[in-house]
RNA sequence: CGCGGGGUGGAGCAGUCCGGUAGCUCGUCGGGCUCAUAACCCGAAGGUCGUUGGUUCAAAUCCGGCCCCCGCAA
């Protein structure tokens, strides 16, 4: 079976890693075009070209799929099966509907949860009991094709988006392997997702990581760790803008403002509408992240705002 | 050459503009006070000031090269 990979991350690489290593003839890889990266504004590869270079696979880098202009490529690689992983961009009906077997796609979500391009961040900051991943079978709409299989698992209570994704990565790839199994001995079953269900995980934004201390302190928790480690939460200080990477609730009421500091010398925390919330891990800007108590030692933090 | 901040005892910072005794808040160790609840008091150890050249009577501080860390933007 040719396989053709498209996707672009990390989180792809460790599917295509896998795939390769357990043997499948990956004879292609398509990713999001090469950009400027760090603080020299350097020229990098995505991740999955980097490996596909490195095993001599066949590297596509498409700058568009309109007019057609990708279908030279699918005649070429001719693949019998696309495998979609974190690809970042749609799909048109002449590449879905090119594969003998179709296009699978993992998402990073318990379809039809999560549809979009934000799944994982969103489970966290939900703060749900089930994370996971799914398979499907692509078709024109965003993440709304006949789910093949599906993997979940607990979320940690105080695990963040990084981790978790460290981890779906890996489930992924392996959900990735057995639904590829099914595929190619036929024993691979549709179900449609029920559209009742369905909910939408939008973009990250880095205006979200905003913290609003008038709401729950555990709301805030889970805001923290789901947008870690980016785009990240912040506060405003008078010492700059800070970034908050944990935070941890306090089961306890002062009878003051939501937003207020409870006066600490090695602890920044605050008040919220429902118990208090400490600000345990943080980063002033231009700064290394540190903890609070560390952070309180050279500097007076006022939260501002 | 995208913009910017930084490297000072174990931790976090000040000192750098305007060269001249190594400072602050903690931690550690020893002692005291005492029960308190943001505890307090006394004492001690611990630093080639990122690195490398230069200027100077004298460099953490001024000048040049290099290494490393971080924020923004993408």
């Amino acid at each position: 079976m040719n396989i053709m990979f498209m996707g672009t991350p990390d989180f792809a690489l460790i599917s295509l890693e896998k795939l390769v290593e357990r043997g499948y003839n990956v004879t292609s890889v398509v990713c999001r075009e090469d950009k400027p990266k760090g603080r020299g504004g350097q020229m990098a590869m995505p991740p999955t070209k980097e490996f596909a270079i490195e095993k001599g696979i066949n590297v596509y880098q498409p700058a568009s799929f309109k007019d057609g202009a990708f279908k030279e490529v699918l005649e070429k690689e001719n693949p019998d099966i696309i495998i979609v992983v974190a690809y970042g961009r749609i799909l048109p009906e002449y590449v879905l509907n090119y594969p003998k077997y179709g296009c699978i796609n993992l998402h990073g979500s318990i379809l039809p949860k999560y549809r979009g391009s934000a799944p994982i961040q969103w489970t966290v900051i939900n703060g749900d009991e089930l994370a996971g991943v799914s398979t499907m079978f692509m078709d024109v709409g965003l993440d709304t094709g006949d789910i093949i299989d599906i993997y979940t698992t607990p979320l940690g209570k105080t695990e963040t988006a990084g981790e978790l994704f460290d981890r779906l990565a890996v489930s992924g790839a392996e959900l990735l392997c057995e639904t590829i199994e099914k595929i190619k001995n036929g024993t691979a079953k549709r179900t449609p997702q029920n559209e009742n269900e369905a909910t939408y995980a939008p973009m990250l934004s880095k205006e979200m990581g905003k913290l609003d201390f008038a709401m729950p302190a555990e709301k805030i928790r889970n805001l923290v760790r789901g947008l870690s480690p980016w785009p990240s939460a912040y506060v405003n200080t008078n010492k700059g803008i800070m970034k908050v990477h944990a935070a941890e609730v306090i089961n306890k009421n002062a009878d003051v403002p939501a937003g207020t500091r409870i006066p600490s010398k090695d602890a920044i925390i605050l008040q919220t509408t429902d118990g208090q919330i400490s600000l345990a891990e943080v980063q002033l800007q231009g700064k290394k992240r540190m903890s609070a108590a560390e952070l309180l030692r050279g500097h007076d933090i006022v939260i501002e705002e």
